[in-house]
DNA sequence: ACCTGAACACCGTTCAAGT
DNA sequence: ACCTGAACACCGTTCAAGT
């Protein structure tokens, strides 16, 4: 019934192209996908379930790179926002531990996604681009605070977060792990004492 | 002309199956074709330069798991190996550095490897289970002589050890890198000090 | 100008047939 | 008992044809 109502739909007005609101829809479409089977999804199964074809989906997205970055944007968006609550804080490492500890929490629903978390965050996507530019800005305080050893690259420490949500047995969430390793990353930043 | 002298023995002895002696040819290709082409190769190409056909290949090793597992075994071997000169020194939480260096050594040469580091330690080849007790133990002592919080668990530690090797940008072996990001892990399992 | 999906290539996996 | 590779299924990627 419905399925017939959708058919008629496309017959009588042959999908007029409206770009913005075909490709929000689109997108919530690529997140679901993303969320249910992970950040090695077939393309296919993406296309169909946006319901754009697999030529659309590649012009638009040439790489799964972009797709990640598409997918990931928003969540990474609502990391940045946590700007001013950071910058208020009395420790710099303190700031940086908080600031890992949302991009894992915002990062984590798709499953896979740590490994190339490094190539998302370097996108030209907005959300990315001030997630990391935030990541960045606070490793460089935390460094000049003289609170973490000064040869660290922002690189290296997100390749160790990337870690953290790399389950260790496919499968099992498990949030005292992660929260383990996150202090072991932050403890192991501080500049060693000699 | 080497080519030809292959081909006529083929042809002359029909291939006696001398499982031993095929096997071992098998694994050295294995070992290549995993060096050239990362962990991720074609198992068409693997049975290929192994000259062994593909659902053999598929009977002696049922998952790229077992094939990742057989091609480091030899390598974790001689991790396990450093048992002597580790158990001699003086600090725990050095001896397990140690380890941990000796394990990216040896295990670096497979391009993505470290993803499935935790998978392949827990495979039952014998190289694979000698240097996985031996990490555990070294874990398990650092942790009774307090130099390790005790909350730590082995795969904890393969798994930020496997962010370690996994290349910020694809390409770029740094050793540099590899290094620091060793220390903050060290330094990091040390107990929080209140 | 933008969209589509057939078509091609490549790879993983199984299994009937061969020795 | 062991080996083989054709056959199938699935996925990534391109591009000629359609609007």
């Amino acid at each position: 019934m419905s399925a017939n109502g959708r058919a008629e739909m496309k017959k009588s007005r042959p999908l007029r192209a409206d770009a913005g609101e075909n490709l929000v829809r689109s997108l919530e479409q690529l997140k679901a996908v993303f969320v249910e089977r992970g950040v090695d999804a077939s393309l296919e199964e993406i296309a169909k379930r946006s319901s754009v074809g697999i030529g659309t989906l590649y012009r638009h997205f040439p790489s799964r790179a972009k797709l990640l970055a598409a997918a990931s944007d928003e969540q990474l968006a609502t990391v940045a926002r946590k700007e001013a609550e950071l910058d208020g804080l009395d420790s710099r490492l303190e700031a940086l531990h908080l600031f890992l500890k949302e991009l894992v929490k915002r990062t984590g629903m798709y499953h896979g996604l740590a490994a190339a978390l490094n190539t998302v965050l370097n996108s030209d996507a907005p959300g990315c681009k001030a997630a990391t530019d935030l990541g960045k800005r606070l490793l460089k305080g935390a460094q000049d605070a003289s609170e973490v050893r000064s040869d660290i690259k922002f690189e290296d420490v997100v390749s160790l977060v990337g870690a953290v949500s790399l389950s260790p047995q496919k499968g099992a969430r498990d949030p005292a792990r992660i929260n383990r390793m996150l202090e072991v990353i932050i403890e192991g930043l501080r500049p060693i004492q000699r």
